[in-house]
DNA sequence: AGTGATTCGGACGGTGTGTCCGATCCATGG
DNA sequence: CCATGGATCGGACACACCGTCCGAATCACT
């Protein structure tokens, strides 16, 4: 509403405020009740503009999902981005890597139960959602894969095939993701990440 | 009048082998292809019954979902009841009993993964659902109980809190399942049941 | 053959999605 | 000052699914 002079850019900029302020109310939506529960009427009404409007920024609701995963998602890799900044040794990236990704699980619950289901679904707005999904677990596999690959270096790890680990790895943070979305009072993130990470260590141990 | 009581029992027969007839349909659908994506019509063409009919033995969706979970769960209680019988020590225990629960998520890998998102959401399938599968985890929890509890007293596990352990397994074990039920291509289900387990007991270890 | 239960087929109202189009607002440029 | 074009609105439409209902047809048993 300020500004007299409007140029393309500022229609750039104002459209990408537009989509962001219906991401915003969808990520909330979505997280709060959860994909199925949560209509394109209510998204719009709730971010103050038509229905029709929403489909001018989204061709399908598959879109919008695919949008809010992917502000999920790159708010993950920069938390995690800089933690792996300020971590140096192994075992402590690794429970501050878990602790970031329960942080997203206690930022939108009934969201992240979605992500966790329609991983590899050809369901309506799985196949679109499972994409994302997956290309996300690559980017953090790779993480792992660092992160062991550095610890047996160290000859904290035992010896172990690093895909093999990884997979495991993954699956435990997985599993902690996923047991605490479902859970509605879940303990203090911190000690979950910790516990879930010792474990994890031990199991790598020399 | 006659034989009312052999008539009568007849009926609860034939009752029930509809009822199944329409369960294994509709286990076999979700199983394929995830639940939000088969309709009540599919489901009762496909059984070869009216779409009214099947709403004379199921209320809704969601007690034709809750009937194909229990299906799924007494299945997966009787192959775990012969594996506890089959095996004595712990640590093959656990990998039977991994290996059993991979076998479902094999069986019917979409179906599953309905069964990893609905826990605890307020969805519409979801909350009939989620209580069935909180029961199911109550169960398993029990029998990981037992299972960490003798493996500590065996001397094999090294001492830690039950619970912890317990909510450490069940997340390894859940999110191996979860994974394997997006993966188009699982590895042979007794290697990753062995992998898995393995770690674990890693993570145990005295 | 008669009777009661079961099943069928289809209609209905409700809700949600995605498409479409005319009406409206508003900044800009002539 | 007004015309123009883009963005937005609001509502209608077709489609799909769910759950309900009811009359008609079918079947099993006496």
């Amino acid at each position: 509403m300020t500004g007299r002079r409007t140029s393309d850019d500022l229609k750039e900029v104002i459209r990408d405020f537009r989509r962001d302020q219906v991401i915003d109310v969808a990520r909330r939506l979505f997280g709060e009740r959860g994909t199925t529960d949560v209509s394109m009427d209510e998204i719009a009404s709730e971010a103050g503009v038509a229905r029709s409007t929403v489909y001018v920024y989204f061709a399908n609701r598959g879109e919008l999902l695919r949008a809010c995963l992917q502000g999920m998602y790159s708010q993950l890799l920069e938390a995690i981005a800089t933690t792996w900044e300020q971590e140096e040794e192994p075992g402590r990236r690794l429970e501050r890597l878990i602790e970031e990704m329960l942080a997203v699980v206690d930022d939108s619950p009934a969201f992240f139960r979605l992500a966790l289901v329609t991983q590899g679904t050809p369901a309506n707005d799985g196949e679109v959602v499972g994409a994302e999904l997956a290309l996300i677990g690559l980017d953090i596999a790779r993480l792992l894969h660092d992160l062991v690959v550095e610890g047996v270096a160290r000859g904290v790890f035992r010896m172990l095939d690093p895909d093999v680990a990884i997979s495991l790895i993954g699956q435990q943070i997985y599993g902690a993701m996923a047991v605490r979305a479902g859970e509605p009072m879940p303990r203090p993130r911190d000690e979950a990440a910790a516990d879930t990470a010792q474990f994890i260590l031990h199991g790598l141990a020399a």
